[in-house]
DNA sequence: TTGAAACTGAACTCATCAGTTTACACTATG
DNA sequence: CATAGTGTAAACTGATGAGTTCAGTTTCAA
């Protein structure tokens, strides 16, 4: 991350090089990737590919840090502040749900899982850039939902982590421990509804 | 797993073997631990280590699946089926949240989500003995609690898959991605108890 | 005490993989 | 067309780690 063998970011296949250890590092890790493999994914020589990257390291610091900050994007905007508790709950974990057993969010968990010694600041800034983001959102609208009186809620933090949580019921465990991987639409709208019931039975006016 | 070249259990160091290994797989994971350190570590030499376990592989199965029979043993045998579910509740968090904060618990959920490609076998082992069996012990708890009237509760799978959700809440994550390490007794009391009171909550008679 | 089984240590093979080098080809612009 | 920048293929180095081999030592039971 210092300025000795910086990342060279010109070139045309710059952005061949990202795809294909994206694609790579996604499906096997940062152990399991060999930079042949990305190499070959990518379309180029293993020559060009360390023309850009001076190391495997950076490469995949970069490849994470570009996914971060997508996710971070996509983060939950579709959030009427006005609307009532129960509508924009159900709409959130209508989101929050699907996203947590989507692949990409399941490989990204893993990686930062299992390389949490080599690279401790991957799952910082993973868990930073995404749930913790999600939930600030959340507890913005929360506490709008408190003032005007709809919900009850003394500690703000442990209501949008219990939310979270309930949303991870049944379906989440199963996906990352690759036992179940496909997750029917009733299975993920049970937990959902599940999920808004008993929130809302111990935060509800 | 099939007999040919199957495991030598005979032997004066069998045992220590089995130490040996079980400390350097927990600390490095599968990949990350090399036969030479568990070897050393184990106090063996690698020609011993070979003659009792015919590859890396199945040393690291054995190991496991050990871990997991302990952890099966340790479940919540403390649970007075007669007693208010709020108590009883309360009591099982208190074996839950610790036990899912600890370095062996983390280290092993690391170890099936990181290898879950390689070790397929591995993860539902591990869910089965621990997750899972847990809960079941919990719902038979419930089931006797709604019988008496003291609860409330039509999926009875469900309750229990969002109760341990709750015990994870806040605290969990932060220690899966190697955020923080150290719990202090507020912390883990707090989770608890929000997890009883929200469980209740929705369940409660 | 003796002999077989268990164990040792060190050197070995073999494969994999990160990273380098080299000699050559392509492509775009002045 | 010339040339500099960019890319290629393939062979190479050096390290690491799984698994083997073997000549010699320890342990223990009969």
């Amino acid at each position: 991350m210092n300025d000795v063998a910086a990342i060279v970011r010109t070139g045309r296949k710059f952005d061949q090089v990202l795809a294909g250890a994206r694609q790579v590092f996604l499906a096997d890790g940062f152990e399991g990737a060999s930079v042949d493999d990305i190499a070959k994914a990518a379309g180029v020589s293993k020559a060009t590919l360390y023309s850009y990257f001076p190391d495997k390291r950076l490469l995949f610091m970069e490849v994470t840090s570009i996914e971060c900050s997508r996710m971070a994007d996509r983060a939950l905007d579709l959030i009427d502040e006005a609307a009532p508790p129960r509508e924009v709950l159900t709409i959130a974990a209508g989101q929050i749900v699907p996203f947590l057993l989507s692949d990409f969010a399941q490989q990204c968990f893993r990686i930062c899982v299992a390389e949490r010694d080599r690279f401790p600041e991957l799952g910082q800034a993973f868990y930073a850039n995404g749930p913790e983001m999600g939930r600030e959102r959340l507890k913005e609208y929360l506490s709008k939902a408190v003032a005007r009186g709809e919900l009850i809620i003394d500690d703000l933090d442990m209501a949008a982590e219990q939310f979270s949580e309930l949303c991870k019921a049944k379906l989440w465990m199963r996906a990352a421990f690759g036992i179940q991987n496909e997750f029917s639409d009733d299975e993920v709208s049970n937990v959902i509804n599940n999920a808004v019931e008993t929130f809302m039975a111990r935060y509800g006016a």
